[in-house]
DNA sequence: GCATGATCATGC
DNA sequence: GCATGATCATGC
């Protein structure tokens, strides 16, 4: 679907979307699209904060406060920026994640459920730039985004972990208070140095200034679970199933089937009419967007199929009901393919392996396409097994003898073939002996596809 | 009518 | 600019 320019301030998906635009991007990135003012260019500073605050008044458009709320009043969402570093094993948190500062006066009144500490931090829209010294705040990469909502156990603790601070400093002993004496949430110091001391209600010691913060191993978890979430695109998907009571009595199959009934003999016009939607006909995802239409996914993604890895694909069938087009599928790379040891373990075998939505359409006299079937498919494993190891095998066989253009065809076997499959006939990939060739995929045999469809 | 090579439209 | 799903074009 479109991208969003503008958000809505009161809803926490509608933020986290427009932050999820950032991701891989930095504001320079923005500035140059036009999507932020140019006056940020001046603000070439560097160093600490300066990032959040950017972000803040730049991009987001919102005031930088030192407000007790948090900074999306109405979304209850938290804005907070934090550092990553690379490491030959992947992103970690360069830091621990500063919260709010402990007011030692006023929390010893406090509850946990209505904590300043809650009322605050209870959503945190999280945005990590990777770290990088001397480089301006418009020139830092923000990696990873996203809402964070602490799980249930980890909010237990948490609420542990506050309460043990709070009880030091009611035992007078907030000069006291160690970073060891928490799990998940600790209190670190902060002030610009030192002597950063405050007072404390029950002794006449001053104490370190402290703030609430999630300890680095507590953000590396974060991370783990975000990049997790990004990986499966949760965040541009919709879903299927609204209402999880519907598959008490339904399998999700029979779900996804059934809510194709209504449309099934209509034309794609009449189903884009029936849906309210407008679609560019020569559009190469007219089919797609007749899909989503009908599960009602405004999204890009179904959130569904992405995390079960179930690939949608469109048939369309000839007027007189047989199939002309084999269905293409994600170019290889010659370099990659002779270095797959055993078939178990191939790129293709994992790709056949995955689960099949079909959605198969008819042409008629003028045209045009009727919706005639909807099917959940897999391949059966013979087919798998003996007919595409073989052409896997024979692939590689003939890669590694230098042959890229004696790869087997539609007619060498009843199942998948090869073919070459680029933006056009230049559009090469680099081969072993150093040259290149056409790049090219595995295609599945129209005559195989229209007979695993069935009757229509 | 099929096999095969080539290219288009879109999203990211 | 590239990957991908979808489709076109040509020749036998």
């Amino acid at each position: 679907m479109k991208q969003n320019t503008q958000y809505d301030k009161k809803d926490a998906s509608s933020i986290e979307r427009f932050a999820l635009r950032l991701v891989d991007k930095s504001l320079r990135g923005l500035i140059e699209k036009g999507e932020v003012a140019p006056s940020l260019i001046k603000d070439n500073q560097v160093g600490k904060g300066g990032f959040g605050v950017a972000l803040e008044k730049y991009y987001f458009k919102i005031q930088p406060g030192n407000e007790s709320r948090p900074d999306f009043p109405e979304a209850h969402v938290e804005l907070k920026t934090t550092p990553l570093k690379r490491t030959g094993t992947g992103l970690w948190s360069k830091e621990r994640l500063v919260l709010n500062i402990i007011n030692f006066m006023d929390i010893v009144g406090e509850k946990w459920e209505t904590s300043s500490f809650l009322r605050k931090n209870s959503l945190l829209l999280l945005v990590f730039y990777l770290h990088e010294k001397g480089v301006a705040v418009i020139d830092l990469l923000v990696k990873l985004a996203g809402l964070w909502e602490y799980p249930a156990q980890d909010k237990e603790i948490i609420r542990q972990d506050w309460n043990n601070i709070v009880k030091k400093i009611k035992e007078g002993k907030a000069h006291e208070i160690s970073e060891g004496d928490t799990y998940y949430l600790g209190a670190c110091t902060k002030g610009a140095n030192r002597k950063s001391k405050r007072q404390q209600p029950f002794s006449k010691i001053l104490a370190k200034q402290r703030a609430f913060a999630f300890k680095q191993r507590y953000v590396n978890y974060i991370i783990r679970a975000l990049l997790e979430r990004q990986k499966f695109h949760i965040a541009d998907t919709g879903r299927i199933i609204k209402d999880a009571s519907e598959l008490k009595a339904k399998t999700f199959d029979d779900v996804v089937i059934g809510r194709f009934k209504p449309y099934l003999g209509l034309t794609t016009l009449q189903i884009a009419k029936k849906l309210g939607i407008v679609i560019k006909l020569k559009a190469k995802n007219y089919n797609d967007i007749i899909t989503r239409g009908i599960l009602k996914v405004d999204r890009s993604k179904i959130e569904e199929f992405e995390k079960a890895e179930v690939i949608v694909k469109s048939i369309v069938l000839e007027k007189g009901g047989g199939l002309k087009e084999s269905i293409s599928f994600p170019y290889f790379k010659y370099k990659e393919l002779i270095k797959e040891k055993d078939w178990d373990n191939s790129g293709l075998k994992q790709m056949f392996e995955k689960r099949f939505f079909f959605v198969v359409y008819r042409k008629g006299n003028k045209g045009e396409r009727t919706l005639v079937k909807v099917m959940f498919w897999n391949m059966p494993y013979n087919d798998l097994d003996r007919h595409v190891q073989s052409v896997w095998k024979k692939t590689k066989k003939r890669v590694i003898q230098g042959k890229y253009n004696e790869l087997p065809k539609i007619s060498d076997n009843p199942v998948a073939h090869v073919r070459p499959h680029g933006r056009n006939a230049k559009d090469v990939c680099e081969t072993p002996d150093g040259k290149t060739a056409t790049k090219k995929c595995f295609w599945l045999n129209a005559k195989y596809i229209r007979e695993q469809i069935g009757r229509i």
